[in-house]
DNA sequence: TAACCGTGGCG
DNA sequence: TCGCCAAGGTT
């Protein structure tokens, strides 16, 4: 396996004289991490899965409802849903109906029935603890790369690197120099930011949630804010003057007329009903009848929702 | 790998 | 207005 030393490898240590190739555990931490931290102790956010006192089953929850969904909208269905559920057993023990009406326009609510699953699986194989082993994290279901990691680091407080979207372009900028991350985390991506990790395991899920915060209120995608950043010395993008994307720009996905889009009016309509909904009622969402059977069955296929009869449920609920 | 999976707010 | 974006995971 052939590792490639990454450039900012000549100041990620505070010093590259020795031209060393891996990193010591008694060097002193990077001058990114170090910028970071500083600047996160004055100007983190006061989230409340960020309190001293909040468990690992909280933290879980606040993970798996931050995927690609803003905080703001988070804070308070994170609230209730604990205030609900404060436990994975307590969750276990409810119906998937329960879990998605609790949901509320979250969006992707297949979110609700895995992390439901994710709470049977905790009961069933860790005796309703959240695990602290990274592999036993990553084999919970709706729980994948970032949110393993998230969990093991600022529940549990190892030391591994949380990568997230804000992370990627982070250090994408800072780092590589570029404009912009890729589109999705890669083995390569674990590597650059592990390389900027405090050694101690404490100080480093400190500099992940630094990170994280730089990216999503300094480091922006759209406008950075570059003249309040702690990194700008640093920053390899800046130091290139800024230079903007340059290849293809991905489609944004399409949701206006899309299954997506039928899904989601057919799903409200089941989470405020109280009784089986029979199909006429269904009809009224969307005037596309093949497009409309066709995002039920999805529904269906995806444990969301059963056929009682003529009329269907959020699944678990009682047809009477 | 790329498509799929919700929803709402903002520039 | 509307494209873009928001602490990803699964297939």
């Amino acid at each position: 396996m052939i590792v490639v030393i990454p450039p900012f490898r000549r100041w990620a240590g505070g010093s590259d004289r020795d031209g060393r190739d891996r990193i010591d555990p008694a060097m002193p931490e990077t001058t990114l991490a170090a910028a970071a931290i500083r600047w996160y102790d004055e100007n983190a956010r006061d989230l409340p899965w960020r309190e001293p006192d909040v468990g690992a089953w909280a933290i879980l929850v606040s993970e798996i409802m931050l995927q690609q969904t803003p905080v703001v909208r988070v804070l308070p269905a994170w609230r209730a849903w604990l205030s609900r559920w404060p436990t994975p057993a307590a969750l276990a023990a409810d119906t998937p109906a329960e879990a998605i009406r609790m949901w509320g326009r979250l969006g992707y609510p297949r979110r609700a029935l895995r992390l439901r699953e994710c709470a049977v699986a905790i009961v069933e194989r860790h005796s309703g603890v959240v695990p602290t082993d990274l592999d036993a994290l990553l084999a919970l279901p709706g729980v994948g790369t970032y949110t393993a990691r998230a969990v093991a680091t600022f529940a549990y407080g190892q030391r591994h690197p949380v990568v997230d979207t804000n992370v990627r372009r982070f250090v994408a900028r800072a780092v590589a120099g570029e404009p912009d991350a890729g589109p999705a985390t890669r083995p390569a991506d674990l590597v650059a930011t592990e390389a900027l990790l405090p050694a101690e395991p404490v100080r480093a899920a400190r500099a992940s949630a630094a990170f994280m915060e730089l990216g999503a209120l300094i480091c922006t995608a759209r406008t950075p804010r570059c003249a309040d950043c702690p990194v700008t010395e640093v920053c390899a993008w800046r130091a290139s003057g800024r230079p903007a994307p340059t290849g293809p720009t991905r489609r944004p996905q399409q949701y206006a007329g899309t299954d997506r889009q039928v899904r989601g009016l057919l799903l409200a309509v089941l989470r405020e009903a109280t009784g089986p909904v029979p199909h006429e009622r269904l009809d009224l969402v969307w005037a596309d009848a093949a497009q409309r059977s066709r995002a039920l069955a999805g529904l269906v296929a995806d444990g969301l929702v059963e056929l009682v009869g003529d009329a269907c449920v959020l699944a678990g609920d009682r047809p009477g």
